[in-house]
DNA sequence: GACAAGATTCGCT
DNA sequence: GCGAATCTTGTCG
C-alpha cells in the first residue's frame, strides 16, 4: 500500500476524482489511534458552475477559503449543528473543487468506531452517511485544512482498482436548493457494498 | 447584533 | 415516512 501523494489530488477533473476515490482507503490517526476503511462512496462539488457547491461562483467566506486552496487538503464543517462532513479539497488555486466522502466499509480499529458511535457492534449504521462516517472515523472541525499528505489523515491506493462497472453512477443528496444543479449525476458508489449511504 | 437555513441523523408514529 | 435536535455560518439591518 502507499500513501496517495499531493499531487493526486490536484488533478483538474473532480468528477473523476469521486469516481476514482471509490475503493480508496481512507485512514485517519486521531490522538494516537488509528482506524481505517475502504471508500463506498463519495460526491463531486464544483467551485464554478455548481450552485451546491458552498464555494459556487467564487463565494469566499472564512469557511469556505480553504477550499481555494491547491488541492490535498480536508475541508471539515459542522452541518445542522451537529455533523461534521468531511471533504478533500480537489485541483488547483482558486477552482474550489471538492470530492465529499459519503461512506465507507470499516477495515481497521472497528472496535475504537464502533466507541466514537456508541455501538454495539458493526452495522451499515456504523460508517454510512456523510456524518456517521466522520464521527467513526474521529474526524472533526479541528482537521479543517489539515494537509491529506500527513501524519493526520490521508488515503492510500488499493488493488485491485474498482472497476468502472461496479460502480454506481447518480444524482447527488440533500442539495434540493441548488435547483438544477441537484441534477448532476456527481454521486458514485459501489455496487453491492452495505455500507452505502442511499441505494 | 439578530435571524433564517443547512452537503444529516435518529426516534417515533 | 415525518419531524425534532442543535449551532455555525452567511446575510441583512
Amino acid at each position: 500500500m502507499s500513501k496517495l501523494p499531493l499531487k493526486y489530488y490536484q488533478q483538474d477533473d473532480v468528477v473523476f476524482l469521486a469516481k476514482d476515490l471509490i475503493g480508496k482507503k481512507l485512514c485517519t490517526c486521531i490522538d494516537g489511534v488509528f482506524s481505517a476503511g475502504i471508500v463506498t462512496e463519495t460526491e463531486a462539488y464544483r467551485g464554478w458552475g455548481d450552485k451546491a457547491c458552498h464555494a459556487h461562483a467564487g463565494r469566499r467566506t472564512p469557511r469556505t477559503d480553504i477550499m481555494y486552496q491547491r488541492g490535498g487538503v480536508a475541508y471539515v464543517y459542522l452541518c445542522y449543528g451537529i455533523h461534521h462532513l468531511f471533504n478533500i479539497i480537489t485541483n488547483l488555486e482558486e477552482k474550489a473543487d471538492a470530492v465529499l466522502i459519503r461512506a465507507i466499509e470499516p477495515t481497521h480499529g472497528k472496535e475504537i468506531m464502533l466507541q466514537r458511535r456508541k455501538l454495539q457492534e458493526v452495522s451499515p449504521r456504523l460508517s454510512s452517511g456523510p456524518g456517521n462516517m466522520s464521527k467513526a472515523l474521529g474526524i472533526q472541525h479541528i482537521h479543517y485544512g489539515e494537509k491529506l499528505d500527513g501524519e493526520m489523515i490521508w488515503l492510500e491506493t488499493m488493488t485491485p482498482k474498482v472497476p468502472d462497472e461496479n460502480i454506481t453512477v447518480t444524482t447527488r443528496i440533500g442539495i434540493d436548493y441548488a435547483g438544477d444543479d441537484a441534477h448532476l449525476p456527481w454521486r458514485f458508489y459501489k455496487n453491492n457494498s452495505r455500507f452505502v449511504s442511499k441505494l
